[in-house]
DNA sequence: CTAAATCTTACCATTTTAGTAGGAGTTCCG
DNA sequence: CGGAACTCCTACTAAAATGGTAAGATTTAG
């Protein structure tokens, strides 16, 4: 019950890439570096990214990925269902599914899946942006004064 | 991002337990039985939940387990964390955790922890109980009506 | 005493996770 | 044209987590 690190990977990779947005191509390497990452790790992770259609790629020589979309038009609940494939899946309901303790795990998993979903279908990459800087500034208020 | 089987066979377990509740002492195997789950692998899950404070156990001939409280006093919430472990573990934030991909990534976690405790800690047995019952008798009707 | 239970410890196979290795295919630039 | 700098693709692998099983010690009722 928790993200797994190739999502956790994706989404720092994704916030990054929101910063600079709508300028250019940044390089895989370029973000592996800015979020400490390990680097081929991160390729596979934005190669998923540009499939999932979150990212625009340009091959070659001053190539580099950027978001396809601006940032407040896309959710972190899409970026993290796409690199996560599972946020507390559901079992197909099958007929012989009725015994009170199955009823009880469905009910259960439908719970907290409406719960994560609402919060993170309501969070755009911009409201994100806008609360880390909010979270950044708070912290550098903690260190300097 | 999903519940272990492990967290789901004591659920289901729990809620058999809750039905008899507070009648007498009931045994794994007729737990298992009755959920079909795989007999010794739920004594160690039931173990669990004994040592949580979840259950009383009598051992010896005519022993078994019960419910500690009554249903209306024990939180699905807790159940879970007991057996899952982890409800999205948060890891400690150290000092030099200040890239934004981080920050994001922690503000995200504190999110997704919030939504599911508030929805599994607003649930308690006697709660869940209802609403199986509820979920079987609009099944039933489906199936007879 | 014996049968029926919980409890304890140790082990194991499979799947998932978190990567690495190596290179093929593209594109820019001089 | 000929690199150099990139993305893209396939295959592999070590370690951890998951989902159990095996064997028996311990306790209690009758």
């Amino acid at each position: 019950m928790r993200i797994s690190k190739r999502t956790e990977y994706g989404l720092r990779a994704v916030v990054q890439l929101a910063r600079l947005w709508p300028r250019t191509f940044v390089q895989a390497r370029d973000l592996s570096q800015q979020e400490d990452l390990p680097n081929k790790f991160l390729e596979s992770i934005l190669l998923a990214l540009r499939r999932g259609g979150f990212l625009e790629s340009k091959v070659g020589s001053g190539g580099g990925y950027r978001l396809s979309r601006a940032p407040r038009e896309i959710s972190v609940g899409d970026i993290i269902r796409r690199l996560e494939g599972r946020l507390t899946v559901m079992e197909i309901a099958s007929p012989g599914d009725n015994s009170p303790g199955k009823i009880a795990v469905r009910l259960i998993n439908e719970k907290l899946t409406t719960a994560t979903d609402t919060v993170l279908d309501a969070m755009t990459l911009e409201e994100l942006m806008e609360q880390i800087n909010r979270a950044g500034n708070s912290q550098q208020e903690m260190y300097y004064i």
